[in-house]
DNA sequence: ACCTTTAGGCAAGACTCCTTACTAGACTGC
DNA sequence: GCAGTCTAGTAAGGAGTCTTGCCTAAAGGT
């Protein structure tokens, strides 16, 4: 249902869209590529530059073409049209860097965190790489894309801490910690579904536009991915499992979390689990440690069944720290042959995964923001 | 990332959508009221009226104004620009009726099935029905939208057989059941995803975009709407709740399906479930059926936590013939409220709730293929 | 030295939408 | 019964956009 009012008006910022979504694509190019590349005209191609340039939202870079023919001058969007902050926080560290609309990272800023930092320590960590990068970035820091290794409130954006969830972050408020260093909106998601989308653009699940994406660290996690995009449910707490009932070490009914502390996995007294100590049943070959792999193959099982029933995915992505363990995806395999519903799994294999799908979620708000800067008062 | 290439084209072909859609929102207007409703001005209105009248679109009713000032003609939509197919197909019978574009139901048929009819029968009453229809109807049945009591395959529009599940309606194949009385697209869908549909729009969940319809009845279903539209999955299966793992009677891990089998809900020997019993036993107050109830409750308590896992609706809505019994669901509100995460319950109310989520779809559908007809090139 | 190629500019034309002004007809009030 | 008022629709003119086609300038190739 969608039908803007016809107007010429339209018909200009429409004409714009095209010359800056093109200048976002490919970095300088002369009227007349602009104009073959969009298809539009070449007088027209040139009033909207006139246009855009007089909007201080296109430049001529001083770059002439070389070759036969005229020579011809290479256009490209302003460098201080603005750029995005992209930041990942996890409780090991925060890495920071900005984007500019044509994707290309200008300067990354790494902290290292304690463990038992707490979140004071992460925010000011946040708030001073944001500081370091606005200064150093020739336009100003547009918006904020934040990915964070807790549960986060959709309409906040806040963290939230959810019953026996390990909370790793902590309490942090980054459109808050942003307000001063970001001039515009601070989207902020768990590290799980920027993880998701990051696979779902340039790793292992491209062009498959529903699947679920299953995080297996010291937190339990999950994104969901529905018609190729993230879902969120109403608070935003889509793919947390934790709670979610599936089956014990003795077939017993339990909540997900609950089968960490039964099999002795948790690092006690969080509950957090315990990694290495996973990681070790994995290596081992001795009977315990098999019927340990059998209790968690069965209780991710459980999971998946869940996953099938309510999400229908055509494959599910394991990831994190021991979700990609070839010997845990194959007792999960063996257990999901015996099942009446399957699904292929495969396994993570993107380095920094939630930074690379933050940065894409930011490299197209600013680029909208850019096209709305160009015609504040068209909507569509 | 919309950006259609600008044209004049395009500018006439937003201007007849815009006439077109008020005349589907408004049933007879004239040219003056068609401008001060869509914000065009006058003239522009006149000629878009003209091109649509020439081409068929749009017809003077013959109708006039009265009352002060100039008498105007009223415009329509044509009666010829077709109507579409919504059908309901169930065990107990089908029921067919042709919508117009402006929502107006014109005719229903109904035909009666015998619980042992079989997949033939359902067949040919949905031909049946679709062929008086549309000798009934002014113009040509121009799309269908089907929902059928069972689980659909999203891509070819077959109904499909999941092991356990009761297979209601049996296989069935209405895209080709339609093909020869229907020129356009068949879409089909599940009852219960319709369902969802027609309670966001017209029941009690308007306006939340994120919620899970759980129907209860001989067969377990349930639909998922997130950010406002009923999510299918990649094969359409999103929903099929049966091999959801959860709690049985004595707090063992089982399908959802199975608890029904522990119970003795079953109607013997199929896998649906017996619902006359079931409702006896949600009326009765004797200390075995007070068990039933809790077991009853703790199983659907686990589907809930998958459905926060994987949804996080700000609503559960229960429906269907036993789903929205108070007693359950006072049970139900129980269990949550001793479980670490909960979400409310309310109980679905509208009457043929698949026909009337069917049928919104099948209006929205024929607008869009009567605003392509008018600029079948225009693209956007 | 001449031809070809290419970027960019210019002019003309077609088209769309809008504003303003006008006409035709019918009701209202005296 | 008549003048005034109100409204649907039309006509004319203007502003703006897009496209086609042609021209010029400058560089490379032959």
């Amino acid at each position: 249902m969608t039908a803007p009012k016809p107007s010429l008006e339209l018909l200009r910022a429409l004409t714009d869209e095209n010359v800056l979504r093109v200048l976002m694509a490919h970095d300088r190019l002369t009227r007349a590529e602009i104009a073959t590349r969009t298809g539009i005209s070449k007088p027209t191609v040139s009033e909207s530059v006139q246009r855009l340039e007089q909007a201080r939202l296109v430049v001529d870079t001083g770059e002439r073409t070389t070759g036969r023919g005229r020579v011809g001058s290479y256009y490209a969007l302003a460098p201080h049209a603005g750029t995005a902050l992209v930041a990942s926080i996890t409780p090991h560290g925060v890495v920071a860097e900005a984007v500019d609309a044509r994707g290309r990272t200008h300067g990354q800023v790494r902290t290292a965190l304690h463990a038992d930092a707490g979140q004071e320590a992460a925010a000011e960590a946040l708030g001073a790489a944001a500081a370091r990068l606005d200064g150093r970035s020739a336009g100003p820091l547009r918006l904020a894309v934040v990915s964070a290794a807790d549960p986060v409130d959709r309409a906040t954006g806040r963290l939230v801490h959810l019953p026996d969830a390990p909370f790793l972050v902590g309490a942090l408020d980054p459109p808050a910690v942003l307000a001063d260093t970001v001039t515009g909106p601070v989207l902020v998601d768990n590290d799980v579904n920027w993880a998701a989308r990051a696979e779902y653009e340039h790793g292992c699940v491209q062009g498959v536009d529903d699947f679920v994406y299953l995080h297996l660290g010291e937190g339990l996690g999950c994104a969901v991915v529905g018609d190729g995009v993230v879902r969120r449910g109403h608070g935003g707490l889509v793919g947390e499992v934790a709670h979610l009932y599936t089956a014990g070490p003795d077939g017993q009914a339990m909540a997900f979390t609950e089968v960490f502390a039964a099999l002795g996995l948790r690092r006690n007294p969080s509950t957090a689990v315990d990694v290495p100590k996973l990681l070790d049943v994995l290596e081992a070959s001795d009977a315990r440690a098999e019927r340990v792999r059998l209790a968690l193959a069965h209780a991710i099982g459980g999971v998946l069944s869940a996953a099938l029933a309510f999400a229908d995915p055509r494959t599910v992505v394991l990831g994190g720290p021991w979700g990609s363990h070839p010997r845990l995806i194959a007792a999960i395999e063996e257990h999901l042959a015996r099942s009446p519903r399957s699904v292929p799994l495969s396994a993570a294999a993107l380095p920094l995964p939630e930074l690379t799908g933050a940065r894409a979620r930011a490299v197209e708000e600013l680029g909208s923001l850019i096209v709305r800067d160009a015609h504040p008062t068209t909507q569509w």
